[in-house]
DNA sequence: TATTGATCGATACACTGTATCGCGCGATGC
DNA sequence: GCATCGCGCGATACAGTGTATCGATCAATA
């Protein structure tokens, strides 16, 4: 082909000046838009305006990329408060919430290490403010919460997602997943299982989670104080 | 191509004789061996002899193979124990070795509703041997205990699984891991993570589970007595 | 026996993460 | 100032994914 009627190579938008904040944050909104699945890197880095390949200068593999976003959501969580019993519960309020903010974060929390400098840095400021509590108690302790913590958001957010994919109300899903537990029930397989989800009371996301973690913390304050 | 060179039709193998268990015992003998990402339909299906698309007779998607697979492992989850300490604990307990035998439920648990007729089972198990509690303090209580397996388990195999990628044993681990956080600990940013990490004692993977466990079950005998 | 209907699975599609490697550009040496 | 070198970038390629489509095939029916 001639040179008349080759196109002039487009005059590249100015080389974006890339890095892995601005990776991460492309990422990250992507996932809160439309989930992880969501996530994939020609995606990404399209949003940035460039070749997917140029993503591997900074990150070796998309699961990097996934440590780094959770990393980054780990700035995020600042516990506050006084005294132990506070500290942990704000460390599991605020862990909490921004799972609330960003759903997919129940997808990836506990499933690798973290040892990312924000997730150190809520490490640092978690064991900070634990000094009331003795030293060879605050790995077991703070383990115990983040344990609890990290099923119970997996549970709720997996529950919420549930209801969503029926229709959009929670009058759906109870119109869905309610007759379905009705036939089973019927069949009179589960009847302890039917009488406690037929008769006993219904608590919301909110006071499940507390309630649970209430637990957790009773049974800490015992074992600590003794 | 006359039909002199076409090859007769391979004589069917006796066309195998399909059905969801057989699927998903295949799954999981796949999930077993290689992981989570080891099984995809098309593997599935080869391991049966069959197309892939022979699948979508017996499920709807890969999600629903899922959990399809979930399901079928709580088969294997019976919680026994008099009194309702021992049956959570038990739970607990056998839930967790069950993580143990199939890594990759640590990967899925707390990621659906489990409404499958195992799981239901299950939860029917657990309900009936709580008789001693009070009927509205049945889902908290259990809700709670779950949370805390969830998270426990993630943790635990993802820790098992960071191990294993170094090398194969703790001590490639530790020289992985530990120059990483000595490092990071000498910027002097995290002094009091430092000194928990450094100083405190460390527990094994079974104590840090019981001991939290323990820390709930104390929580909730405290309020289940009240 | 001819026709219909259902069923099965090969093929195709859009998409994934990532290895490879030729091109083009900037820096270097003459 | 020019030629050469080296290197980094990113287009292309590859092997794999889940699943929609739809033609061929076979059993049952008229």
């Amino acid at each position: 082909m001639l040179v008349w009627e080759r196109p002039e190579p487009p005059n590249r938008p100015v080389p974006s000046p890339l890095n892995r904040e601005r990776i991460v944050r492309a990422a990250i909104q992507l996932a809160d838009a439309d989930g992880l699945e969501a996530v994939s890197l020609r995606k990404v880095a399209a949003v940035l305006g460039v070749g997917p390949m140029r993503l591997y200068s900074y990150i070796a593999s998309k699961d990097e990329l996934l440590d780094l976003m959770v990393d980054a959501v780990h700035a995020e969580i600042r516990p506050v408060g006084d005294g132990w019993r506070e500290v942990l519960r704000s460390l599991a309020e605020t862990t909490r919430q921004a799972a609330h903010e960003h759903e997919w974060l129940a997808d990836l929390l506990g499933g690798r290490p973290r040892l990312g400098p924000h997730a150190l840095a809520r490490g640092e400021a978690v064991v900070a403010a634990l000094g009331d509590v003795d030293l060879d108690a605050i790995m077991p302790v703070v383990t115990a919460v983040d344990a609890y913590v990290i099923g119970a958001v997996r549970r709720e957010i997996a529950e919420r997602r549930a209801e969503r994919a029926t229709g959009m109300d929670e009058k759906q899903w109870q119109a869905s997943l309610g007759p379905y537990l009705e036939r089973t029930f019927a069949t009179g397989r589960f009847p302890a299982l039917a009488t406690v989800v037929r008769d006993a009371a219904h608590l919301d996301a909110d006071h499940t989670f507390r309630i649970g973690l209430d637990f957790l913390l009773d049974g800490i304050e015992a074992r600590i104080s003794r």
